[in-house]
DNA sequence: ATTATTAATCGTAATATTGCAATTAAACAA
DNA sequence: TTGTTTAATTGCAATATTACGATTAATAAT
């Protein structure tokens, strides 16, 4: 029904389509490391609920976390990040017509 | 509880978290302006559902609509897309640390 | 061993999304 | 006018997402 591309692009996508995802992602670039309890009580979402958004952002590839102790510490993972940046690019970048078509 | 840039980059990563609208959008691209009958036939969904995810990229402002008679014309809203743009680069082009964090 | 701390998992309610058949609306054609 | 064509809208069923309380698992501290 949807080449692979399609599929690729929309689950990406997608995982950006909440704004607790995005506040997470920020707060992982702004502070490079961070723990669960962290991000919960900055995003102020309760503990259960980041961690099953940082477990799709994990499913992705796009973060990873390191058990340290009783803590888990979150980080962005720079490979997939770059690779999803190269497959959302090639869609938003595709030229524009110049002149306005209808 | 989230910023207005968190909340703006989540609507537009939304609309393209689903490939239909992704295969909506490339056929735009491809072939510069077509009727919603077309896409309906060439993605293969009914043609509500399809009506129904153009409504959605409209209200974003990523596409417009021109009524020819009895069919409408549609195609890519080259200065809202560019504007889309710089949202979600923005947020996608963020400095990866360098050296792996955890 | 017991307790404390932290995150993951489970279960569930509330809400949102998706897809389509049926219908309606609008413009054109005869 | 009457029929034809095309897209929008409505209504609804199926599915997916989101959020969180309660619980469990794992490690650390005493």
């Amino acid at each position: 029904m949807y080449t692979s591309e399609q599929e690729e692009i929309a689950l990406f996508a997608k995982v950006f389509g909440h704004p607790a995802r995005v506040a997470i992602l920020q707060q992982l670039f702004k502070i490079d490391a961070c723990y669960c309890g962290d991000l919960s009580e900055e995003i102020g979402l309760a503990q259960p609920t980041i961690s099953q958004h940082l477990k799709e952002l994990k499913h992705l590839g796009l973060i990873k976390g390191n058990v340290e102790g009783t803590r888990v510490c979150y980080c962005i993972e720079p490979k997939n990040w770059t690779k999803m940046k190269k497959v959302l690019y090639q869609f938003l970048d595709q030229d524009i017509p110049k002149a306005d078509c209808c």
